[in-house]
DNA sequence: TTGAAAGCGTTACCAT
DNA sequence: ATGGTAACGCTTTCAA
């Protein structure tokens, strides 16, 4: 007996059982199409009866729309990026649409997963992943596929993106570490080419000199809990280590903390503070209490498919750049300000 | 002007420009198909010259193969499941496979997932979500798309699976805690129907059973971070609260932790002692440290993989259920054991 | 409103 | 080894 794939229900074989044209099956299964009541009825059950369901491969194939969104993350272990996942989904299926999940190393080249969101021809795609971006979204542009960056900015202003106030944040994360009197004060980067971490920074150093503070010490964490953890090693084995460390996010601030208190054995904030970026869930429990910059998912994930979504309906809508709100959220990782 | 969405490179016009037929260009992206190496040159340059890849959605269509593999997730705030959700898309993109991602409410009902995975004809389906694990796993079947739990098991024992060591992992830990010379030993469950957490709990019952203990006091955290707080809230204002807590996953352990601490002053693990389930990162960052019993997530993958493409291959094989070794790690969140 | 038929971009089969 | 042609399961004309 040889392997059988049981064949699957055609708008055919409904067809025949309810005694009307396949076209009729597919009115039946279009809303808005041109259907009697009592038809779309006979059809419906029939189809009931059958367990049919319209196969979406063969429909994207007409119709030229394949109801799917490719998202390209990695770094899933950011807790930020599931959470954002998890969001995106939800709001993507309210409006019909699925997600096709594209991972790639961030050492990777982005051929693979060019070539995956082409062949299976997403109608639009997400970018975010920090590395692959630029290159990525450039040929999604010239392929005529919708493109957004996720937290992240290319310097091709042509291509839309949603981020948080990464600048504002590290202005005023700057300004607070200023304000509390620190006079050592650290900066553990993310990537060094990545947008985020460079206008972070940017931000920062201008709280900073606001506050009449400058940068003391830097380091690379890469965006890593191992890069930030090392990061945090040679900050803190320096002959004058910071009294203040802000990470390019939770993640890396996170690591950091660990390695401050369990290798270092110091007290936060009295020996040390910590500030991360995103507001991920980790922050906020007690064991960390991380004074951050949010960057709050729903409204970042409701501007994502807002604008994606026009952009796959209208291609020739122009490019945007949505910035969401966040805020600083000062928790018991920071000192009171002095005054 | 209207929008216009550019028009996709087919085999037809890559063929025109090669000057050979379209069976030609299909072959010339078919691996071990019979051509010849100068057509397939010519063909793969015209190709490139006019940027073609192969719409897989109409390849989809007539091999009757997505090469998608439906995975369905409600719980991505317990950080296991983004870090499978990782290494699974890169095994699976490995062998050629991609995601399609469901996201499920705890609450939901099974019927608009299981439209979306039989709609798009998915050639595989992974179940990770508890709830709608059992119905959509028969419904599954019946429609004769192989299916694979993760995670947990089902009544039909018809339906593969993959899970890690529940039973013998709760066992490890009552006998554990029975060593450490608790008295008042607490349990927190999970979803009360999963089988997950049922076979936590009846190893940990036979564990504590065999140290000569027995459980003093149980909550339900219901597998969610605020769910396991109020379970712990409870727990801790009890006249006599628990020496000892056992939470059904590492993510609901960290949940009672963060009350334990900040809440209610204890210190850990002198006042109480905590274990949890999975071994996620969280539980080895310092400021937890928590003794877990381990899923290791790369076996686990692999081992869906294996199972679910081998049953994608020849549906007509045996259901398996793959059980993956695990290992209780010691950390700073219990107590020695007394001899 | 309904049915017949064309066509979406492939692969698979049958010739040559 | 190569080309022609029939599917695959739908949506979308076009007639009736």
């Amino acid at each position: 007996m040889t392997p059988t794939r049981p064949r699957h229900v055609t708008a055919q074989d409904v067809a025949r059982r309810a005694g009307v044209s396949q076209s009729a099956v597919s009115r039946a299964f279009t809303p808005g199409a041109s259907i009697s009541e009592e038809l779309r009825e006979r059809v419906r059950s029939a189809a009931a009866a059958l367990g049919y369901r319209p196969n979406a491969i063969a429909r994207s194939l007409i119709t030229a729309r394949s109801r799917i969104i490719g998202v390209v993350a990695a770094y899933l272990q950011n807790h930020f990026y599931p959470d954002v996942l998890d969001a995106l989904s939800r709001a993507l299926q309210a409006r019909g649409y699925q997600i096709l999940l594209f991972t790639a190393d961030l050492s990777e080249t982005a051929d693979p997963v060019l070539d995956g969101l082409l062949r299976y021809r997403v109608d639009g795609v997400v970018l975010a992943s920090t590395t692959l971006s630029s290159r990525l979204a450039e040929e999604c542009r010239a392929a005529g596929i919708p493109v957004l960056l996720f937290n992240r900015t290319s310097d091709a202003a042509s291509v839309s993106s949603v981020t948080g106030e990464n600048r504002r944040g590290g202005r005023l994360i700057g300004e607070l570490l200023a304000a509390c009197g620190h006079r050592r004060i650290a900066y553990i980067a993310g990537i060094e080419n990545s947008s985020t971490s460079r206008d972070r920074e940017r931000g920062f150093l201008e709280g900073l000199a606001s506050g009449g503070a400058r940068l003391f010490a830097r380091e690379a964490g890469h965006y890593t809990f191992e890069g930030a953890a090392a990061a945090a090693r040679r900050l803190f084995s320096r002959a004058d280590p910071p009294d203040a460390v802000f990470a390019a996010n939770d993640h890396m601030a996170i690591a950091a903390m660990g390695v401050a208190t369990a290798e270092f054995g110091l007290r936060i904030p009295e020996d040390v503070a910590f500030v991360g970026f995103d507001d991920v869930e980790a922050a906020r429990w007690p064991a960390y209490s991380l004074t951050t910059f949010s960057q709050p998912i729903a409204p970042m994930v409701a501007a994502v498919v807002d604008l994606l979504l026009s952009l796959v309906e209208e291609p020739d809508s122009l490019p945007r750049h949505v910035v969401v709100t966040g805020e600083l959220i000062e928790r018991r990782s920071t000192r009171p300000r002095l005054r």
